[in-house]
DNA sequence: ATTTGACTTGTCAATAATTGTCCAAAGTTA
DNA sequence: TAACTTTGGACAATTATTGACAAGTCAAAT
């Protein structure tokens, strides 16, 4: 259960890689590309396909960590962290049944 | 399971007030006010513990139903909704027992 | 048919939160 | 030490959220 900045970071060292290099081919600061290897900032959604396709891995393993990052940091300091997370669940549930 | 919007709108209505009673008693427009029974504005976590003040009910009640619409806003329209709310999960309780 | 009262809708400015950039400081390696 | 990589911090830029106000709908009463 990794977040999202470990994954990435753990992709970039695989390959040998440096922040500049990785931040050149990315179009963006190498600084920035730290912070997100560190969590410190998240990048959007379109960024995270863009890591995808860069490190050639599935998207939704990057996904799913980006999601669940910022589910998780949303709720951290919440004395209902859990049970908002399971009522959160239904409720996108009920929700998508509506939907149809 | 309902929405802060629906609990709030019983609330009102079960002790027969009017939108601008309740409205005058917080503090806050009329229209601010229709728009959280609706759902089309989140109040914040002050505002929440104030309308448990106010109708006299359990704060928590309030809160779960506060902060699972803000988690549930956030998945709604995402194809990994489930999994990563189950992965926040985890990420809450790893990330708890780190801290101590 | 008009008025009244309750609620809703749309828009806009203000505010807040987040993101991205720049540069200096810190850490690494040779 | 020198060259290079990474990180930290301050600030600007961008984006999202909020609250206020005016105008609107709808139903009931007159």
């Amino acid at each position: 259960m990794n977040t999202l900045g470990q994954i990435l970071r753990e992709h970039r060292e695989s390959k040998g890689l440096l922040l500049r290099q990785v931040a050149a081919a990315m179009e963006m600061d190498t600084a920035l590309l730290s912070k997100f290897e560190r969590d410190e900032r998240k990048p959007n959604k379109e960024q995270v396909l863009t890591f995808a396709k860069y490190y050639n891995v599935n998207a939704d393993e990057l996904l799913l960590a980006w999601l669940s990052d910022k589910i998780a940091g949303e709720v951290q300091n919440e004395d209902l962290a859990k049970e908002a997370l399971k009522a959160a669940e239904k409720k996108v549930e009920l929700f998508k049944r509506k939907k149809k």
